[in-house]
DNA sequence: CTTGACCTTAGATTCAACTCCAAGGTTATA
DNA sequence: TATAACCTTGGAGTTGAATCTAAGGTCAAG
């Protein structure tokens, strides 16, 4: 049996993120002590491990809400709709992913075009290539007028 | 010269964000009417257009301002500056995507793990990975008493 | 019997980037 | 002149997951 400080810091997580996720039905302890001070059990320290893990595999925590109800009453749900709920969050995230790693191509190619050197910016090939209309990237090599040397090794035969 | 809702109109925007926009900061229009409509010129649109690039590319308007206030100001700024930015960026999405694919990697084993199928969830191998302490994932295999032939597929020799 | 560490509650605030609303003013067209 | 489509403002709501605040109750030690 274990007050709410107890627990949080057995499991490393604040105070108000179990009154938080007792709010919320996540993890309602299951008793009181007379003065009302929240007493979490065993079971609800288990919950708990359920839920702190679902997280940190990636679940929001709606998604671990349907999963706890599916955790209680295992036997009237069946794999499938288990595996439904990881295989949405699944899709999910591979489209996330996709999504950064398009913002990172992009992002890799202005950062590459640029020289990084402590020119002026009047000719940044980054700033450039936000003005443009075209998505095509002007490396800094021809406007930059100064010995290239030191920065154009990330700038090669680029757009 | 434009309106509110013809500039909305032509960079497929709502007026509402131009308004929330010109709130903050990021693009106020060069004038207004005498009744007080929002009056933006080419240079308006020109840097609305900047605005939507960086967007696209994954910059956070917070980013943006600050690209903005180098763009208006280039001569005073160099290279280093602007590439700075860009690469913290970068830095940062790459760790976000390091974390993604992570979390997939979880979900992708605790999926194969589970045959999907319409058997009771009560010795569903996802839910157990979420309740048992260790990181190793049982396959249902062994669990569920039936012919295996048609939900094995996805579990191999796992764990 | 007081100090300090703990606990309670309801409700406000945070972050990003909008999005929506109400109440009212303007402008173009029939 | 009436109607519809536009525009204005300030302010509230959205999402997710907490985090913080204020005002107060409880408990163990000295």
């Amino acid at each position: 049996m274990y007050r709410i400080g107890e627990l949080a810091q057995r499991y490393q997580v604040k105070t108000d993120t179990l009154r938080f996720y007792d709010k919320h039905g996540l993890l309602k302890p299951s008793s009181r002590s007379e003065s009302g001070y929240r007493i979490y059990s065993e079971d609800d320290a288990q919950r708990l491990r359920f839920i702190l893990r679902a997280k940190a595999i990636g679940f929001s925590l709606t998604d671990i809400s349907e999963l706890l109800s599916i955790e209680l009453d295992k036997s009237n749900w069946a794999c499938a709709d288990v595996k439904g709920v990881v295989d949405i969050k699944l899709a999910d995230l591979e489209a996330k992913i996709a999504e950064l790693n398009y913002f990172k191509t992009s992002l890799q190619r202005l950062s590459d075009a640029c020289c990084g050197g402590p020119e002026s910016a009047e000719h940044c090939s980054i700033l450039e290539a936000l003005e443009s209309n075209s998505s095509a990237i002007k490396c800094e090599n021809q406007t930059h007028r100064h010995d290239p040397s030191h920065y154009t090794k990330n700038c090669q035969s680029k757009g």
